[in-house]
DNA sequence: TAGAATGTTTAGTAGTTACTAAACTTAGTA
DNA sequence: TACTAAGTTTAGTAACTACTAAACATTCTA
């Protein structure tokens, strides 16, 4: 039983369509990413239209913010007043700048604020039963210190790049 | 300058608060989860209600999700009927539940959809430009690669707990 | 059995979000 | 200059989600 392709590239973005929404992205921004991955070309706004059944002004939108996140990169031809937009296809590269983007976002302000109250209670300048404190003082530090160790592995994905695919089984092993 | 603790307990539960929306989670999970998790003592569904502002019927609906994902756990005490809720402290235990409940989610049916898709292309059932096959075929197999390593390392943190968080800057010493 | 205490379910709502349609802008071309 | 092609911005909308309020269910006690 043989697939044909226009079915199967119809498949390819609604998996990744899924995949972006499931992870509070915009599904039409997984389909965006989608449809150029798996173009050989550079695609225009008009063809990304075309295969996604959402409106330029939709796209406008969605693809600059693809391209902050360094997912797409948008291009030009000479003679040509279109802009093209291409997949960045090594994901690492794009961890990284999504991770950067989302500096001094709200996620951070509230691990700052973890941090902030883990700081006040260690400084000894809250005022209140003083076993309560140091209960709480003892569970926010074990809550930040896991922060941490996510922190950590989250920089090792980011260097993984480095050591290229094949090696995390290794590294995987070491931790077994 | 001091900070009191009633203060100090609301800063706390508004952090994880926003920590819980980021990561698509509702807002009052993270606050029910916080109250939990800085009391000494495990809290009836009232005090819970109290602390937080939130109403009994969101609280009884939010918990049991809590509790199905293992970071919360319901109990009782003889000759009292009311139920009483503490927090899970590991929070490897509770990654590694978290990511079992996931287990057929949404998510997992999309990345299966990517799966697929390569199984077709690789078994040479999709009719097509060639050309395009092959570059499409490449293409999906990369990213199958990235969903594979990621996965790998999600592993490796659960494998953490194990470890002790302590030896994770060893590892990532290795990374380096 | 009536009443109270506790927890659950359900109908409705306010707020959010991803999107569309269309007005607008900008730049190139006849 | 008017016209066209491309992209952006904006107003509005449909669908969703987290939550409230209140009805309902269950279990214990007088």
């Amino acid at each position: 039983m043989t697939t044909k392709l226009p079915q199967l590239k119809k498949d390819f973005i609604e998996s990744l369509s899924q995949i972006s929404r499931f992870w509070g992205f915009p599904k039409g921004m997984g389909a965006i990413f989608a449809v150029l991955y798996i173009s050989p070309t550079p695609l225009s706004l008009d063809e990304i239209t075309e295969q996604t059944g959402l409106t330029k002004g939709a796209i406008s939108t969605e693809v600059r913010t693809l391209a902050r996140m360094g997912l797409v990169h948008r291009s030009s031809k000479l003679g040509d007043r279109k802009d093209y937009y291409e997949a960045e296809t090594d994901f690492y590269t794009s961890i990284r700048s999504i991770l950067k983007e989302r500096q001094n976002s709200e996620f951070d302000r509230a691990l700052l604020g973890v941090r902030e109250t883990l700081e006040k209670l260690d400084s000894g300048s809250v005022s209140g039963d003083d076993a309560e404190v140091q209960f709480i003082r003892e569970r926010v530090q074990a809550l930040q210190e896991f922060f941490d160790a996510i922190d950590s592995l989250t920089n090792a994905v980011i260097k993984l790049e480095k050591l290229g695919i094949s090696n995390v089984a290794k590294i995987i092993s070491i931790l077994k």
